[in-house]
RNA sequence: GGUGAGGUGGCUGAGUGGUCGAAAGCAGCGCUUUGCUAAAGCGCCGUACUCCAAAAGGGUACCGAGGGUUCGAAUCCCUCCCUCACCGCCA
């Protein structure tokens, strides 16, 4: 979340910067939340002046009880104090949670250097690597290929879970499997990450502190009974590991990587990029995740997405890296990258990894915090970002390979983990 | 799931109703003295919120969390969470 004190001292420049999201209520937000901070700080002035009160006067009565005097006049007056300040308790915690919940619905500011525009059209190409593959005869797309070769079977994902579930069988599960194993080991052996195989139910509070909740509750699965949620990501158990800390400065940057099944829900986007195993309910995912000092996370959010940039370079898959606009970025990033592979049976990019640096909102959402050189206490900067998704990985890679014999090429990097040269 | 023991500052650990934000020790920082790595002495050393235009300086809250009792709670009562031990169950 924001910073209330930003928010009190520089109101404009706080609503100048939302503004460029697009959305007119963030905006409005800010004065309701100012309103709210200075009837919360009133209150709380006056609380705090009643607890002096008190405090003096009940060690008054200390005294005099000591000594054998009576105290009753005072304890009469102390007891009204108490009344009173029954009264303005409610009122100030009243305050404060109506304070904390309007910040926690207001975005993260862009960063200044993101670009300026209203939606996804807007979003600049920042680079491309490789190139589409000409692929000879009729091409076709994942699921034809995936049905073709018993790679997955969608129809009967559905009799066990719904729509929007993938099974994979055969050289298909083994090819998911040699991707995570692959990912892995990149990110460990040579981008210095350190591996991670988190819960994969975590507790409410963390849901908020990596910004899931409380916006977006209608697009997780939750569990009723002792409040946990299937995530999304496993950006919300590995950024959460060091919620509530203060970490040394020393330890700075914390690079891990892990590989969890996400769950959402994709409530509302029925229909839209739902072919095949573009859009589940359930997927796989190799995370990076990065806690730094803020002076560095500009610097990070380069490398972490160069470090996901180099699964498809090895893989040998023609990408480009755009960057969110302002009006796409989503609620809790300052700078966010998309990196899109092609899919040469959709004809078009697909997301497979967005890296995000989110600067301290998160980390004030957790109070994740390190000692700097001076011995003060600041909030960390979180990043993350996709390195990589996998069913689409998958799609663009079996896509890519396809030959004119129906057989697919598998890259030679990933032949030791696959097992094989090719999949036919 | 059951029973028992616990949760106090960066760490160890005192404190069972009143000047306790909390002894003491360790670690850390500063100074002094001696001086080859070091020792001794002295001082400082939590976080958050808030008041003041700001600094200086105040104030309030915080002893796992939340309620309650009381003029007053780290201390008493209730609920919950977590940790540890043992038992039961189980991949």
């Amino acid at each position: 979340m924001l910073d209330i004190r930003l928010i009190r001292e520089q109101p404009d420049f706080v609503k100048s910067r939302l503004a460029t999201r697009g959305g007119a209520g963030d905006v409005a937000k800010i004065d309701e939340v100012l309103r709210v901070d200075a009837e919360r700080r009133k209150a709380e002035t006056a609380l705090q002046q009643l607890n002096g009160d008190r405090k003096r006067l009940s060690k008054e009565i200390g005294g005099k009880r000591a000594k054998g005097e009576a105290a009753e006049e005072l304890e009469t007056r102390v007891r009204e104090i108490g009344d009173q300040i029954a009264l303005l308790n409610e009122q100030t915690s009243a305050a404060d949670e109506q304070q904390n919940d309007l910040l926690l619905g207001i975005p993260n500011l862009p960063h200044a250097n993101a670009p300026v525009g209203k939606d996804p059209s807007d979003n600049p190409v920042v680079r491309s690597w490789g190139e589409k593959p000409e692929l000879k005869n009729e091409v076709l797309d994942h699921v034809a290929l995936g049905t073709k070769l018993q790679l997955f079977d969608l129809e009967r994902a559905a009799k066990l879970s719904g729509s929007g579930f993938i099974c994979f069988t055969g050289a298909g599960a083994k090819l998911e499997r040699a991707l995570i194993q692959f990912m892995l080991d990149l990110h460990t052996r040579e981008h210095g990450y350190l591996e991670m195989s988190p819960p994969f139910l975590v507790r409410r509070e963390c849901m908020v502190g990596t910004t899931q909740l409380p916006k977006f509750e209608d697009d997780m699965y939750g569990l009723e009974y002792n409040e946990l949620f299937l995530a999304p990501t496993a950006e919300v158990p590995v950024t959460n590991f060091h919620r509530e800390e203060i970490l040394a400065a020393s330890e700075l940057p914390k690079k891990f990587v892990a590989y969890t099944p996400c769950f959402r829900r994709e409530a509302g986007s029925a229909g839209r990029e739902t072919r095949g195993i573009i859009r589940v309910h359930q997927f796989d995912k190799v995370e990076l995740v990065k806690i730094t000092a803020p002076e560095s996370s500009h610097a990070e959010h380069e490398s972490l997405t160069e470090n996901a940039e180099r699964v498809l370079q090895l893989l040998g898959l023609h990408y480009r890296v755009i960057e969110l606009c302002t009006g796409d970025l989503g609620f809790g990033s300052a700078k966010t990258y998309d990196i899109e592979v092609w899919s040469p049976g959709q004809q078009s990019y697909l997301e497979v990894s967005s890296c995000s640096n989110f600067e301290d909102f998160q980390a004030r959402r957790m109070n994740l915090r390190f000692k700097d050189a001076e011995g003060k206490n600041r909030f960390c900067h979180t990043l993350n970002g996709s390195g990589l998704a996998l069913p689409r990985l998958f799609a663009a890679l079996i896509e890519t390979g396809q030959r004119e014999d129906g057989s697919v090429r598998i890259p030679e990097i990933l032949q030791p983990y696959f097992g094989a040269a090719e999949i036919r």
